[in-house]
DNA sequence: CTGAAAGCGCTTACAG
DNA sequence: CTGAAAGCGCTTACAG
């Protein structure tokens, strides 16, 4: 076994709450003792175990994240930030996989539970009246990332979804298009799919331009579905000059369905995406789309709960920078060569 | 405050003891019993605590996952996995960024040592002797994955590195190419660097092909280098007719420049990648490429290391079948139309 | 079938 | 400056 603080104790001849003393680095022992004590320490190779301190402490210095799907390049985006946040803090994070299953969910919520993390980042998913439910019961700090809360005071971090969308369109339009077609994520999706749209519909208006419900189709936001979508598009009358894309993925399916058909990007043809993946910069042509600062985003949430779960206060929720970045997949249209 | 063991057993009126036995599924109580302190349970919405459980058990149901980067594809792809394995057999993972810096590695060591966790999964590194004589100290199993010890008996899951490669080599022979070049990952990497290059000499040699020096370049696995690596291969004699790239991310490179140069694939050259990231299905033309099944190498990893926590025993290492996707990047010039 | 008690490895009043 | 003791929430012999 590996030793104890009983076993320092002994061996550098004090009481086990001296040598807690100065782990602790509280006052009340002599320079000499603590001399003594961290010499013992030393040679034994003595560590704390944080589960007995956690027991006592009611703090374990661990924090809890959901995610949809741990592997998607979205949620590993995240966890790079919130884990270098918590290291940072002392924090370790522990990574539950909901798998978008709702009794999946609530079980990784009672595990955490059991566990005493010290606070939840819940990750791209709605929060359900059941899930919310459950976190109460554990009265513990909980944030939101990419998502919103609509039935309580839990703080969310997210990029507006319906600005984004709308400023990629108006990107769009100042680039002279004026027929642009949209390629949308789930239909009723409430953080990801219906903002995007309704940014798509304002910016429309905004620049006097008529919605056209032949030039909006569904995906799921993944790259088959984005191509399903754009032979879709494809089958229809083909007189819109751009198209935004609610992810990258179905932005590169654009890309790879217009080069089987023989349409040149930006050529005839000017794409959008939206989230900025790696993989933006490394199709051809290089796909302009909008970032979410997903790091960032990590870093921030992580940060808000840390703070509530050392200061008993609930954080405001935060807006993170959406910006576009221009690859070259948008012909500008008002260049007339 | 939540309810507590003991709460519950004032209410139902029995023991602690009971309760725990009740728990536990242990044998000792009346069926009357056991139906009381369930339903007290039920009502009190008592749920252990599994810190408490495992300062007594000297077990925390945790394991700890060390990653280079957890956002990288290759490092969530694992990840999935183990969580997937973990949570199938009632274990929580925490994971930890060490960013391939060895004092921020042996940090993690400790806190994962001090938080108790029941093993743990080492991936993409090689374990150095001081992070050997760390685990050492930590008595708890180890796995390693896509890596391979050398000073010790800690298993390992990963792929055959140089029989993938020399069968990448072997598939483009095949079909009829007999001068390849390659690009490989850092020329010194002992686990993804040099045992690539090992069998793509193998498999030139075996074919009674000659090994050329300026068909040989390097780069670090990521897109950038591939990007310049390509370059370099354009600026010397240009008579290859294919080229293996050791990752995915610098065959996506080849197709880039190659693009740019107006060299088409795979009519005028023909790539063949490593890893079969999502990405590669996504591209133009689609990515033929050498698959690891990152998935089930976590699955396996996480299980061998499970199995090493409950039995005490040691488990044999495991190579992971690797396979070849065909997709559109390769020309069999086998043949003649 | 059931409970009192010791103990896991710590921290923290309390007393000196 | 220092230590004895209680206690965190459990499990597990031991005794009945």
């Amino acid at each position: 076994m590996n030793p104890t603080i009983k076993d320092v104790a002994n061996k550098a001849n004090v009481s086990i709450a001296t040598v807690s003393r100065v782990l602790n680095n509280l006052s009340g022992y002599s320079d000499k003792t603590k001399r003594k004590v961290l010499k013992t320490i030393e040679e034994m190779g003595y560590q704390p175990n944080a589960i007995a301190r956690g027991l006592i402490n009611k703090r374990t210095q661990t924090i809890g994240v959901l995610f949809p799907d741990v592997a998607s390049s979205f949620s590993s985006g995240l966890l790079r930030g919130i884990e270098e946040q918590a290291y940072n803090n002392n924090y370790s994070v522990v990574v539950c996989n909901t798998a978008d299953n709702g009794k999946r969910t609530l079980k990784c919520l009672q595990v955490l539970r059991e566990k005493q993390v010290d606070g939840i980042i819940f990750s791209s998913e709605v929060l359900k009246d059941e899930y919310y439910q459950a976190l109460e019961l554990m009265k513990i700090p909980v944030i939101l990332v990419s998502s919103e809360a609509y039935q309580a005071n839990v703080p969310y971090v997210k990029v507006d979804d319906r600005q984004a969308a709308y400023d990629a369109v108006a990107y769009l339009i100042n680039k002279g298009h004026n027929k642009i077609a949209m390629i949308s994520g789930n239909k009723n999706d409430p953080i990801a799919g219906v903002p995007r749209v309704k940014g798509y519909k304002e910016a429309l208006a905004d620049h006097g331009l008529p919605f056209r419900e032949e030039y909006l189709v569904y995906g799921d936001f993944r790259f088959d579905s984005g191509c399903r979508a754009m032979e879709e598009l494809l089958s229809t009358a083909r007189d819109y000059t751009a198209i935004f894309a609610a992810s990258d993925d179905m932005a590169i399916a654009v890309l790879s369905i217009a080069a089987k058909h023989g349409i040149w990007i930006p050529e005839d043809l000017s794409v959008i995406g939206y989230d900025n993946f790696k993989m933006a910069e490394m199709v051809i042509p290089p796909l302009t789309t909008v970032n979410q600062p997903l790091n960032e985003i990590g870093v921030a949430a992580c940060k808000k709960l840390i703070n509530m779960i050392e200061s008993g206060l609930i954080e405001d929720s935060m807006i993170a920078p959406h910006s576009i970045v221009e690859r070259q997949t948008v012909r500008d249209l008002t260049i007339h060569e």
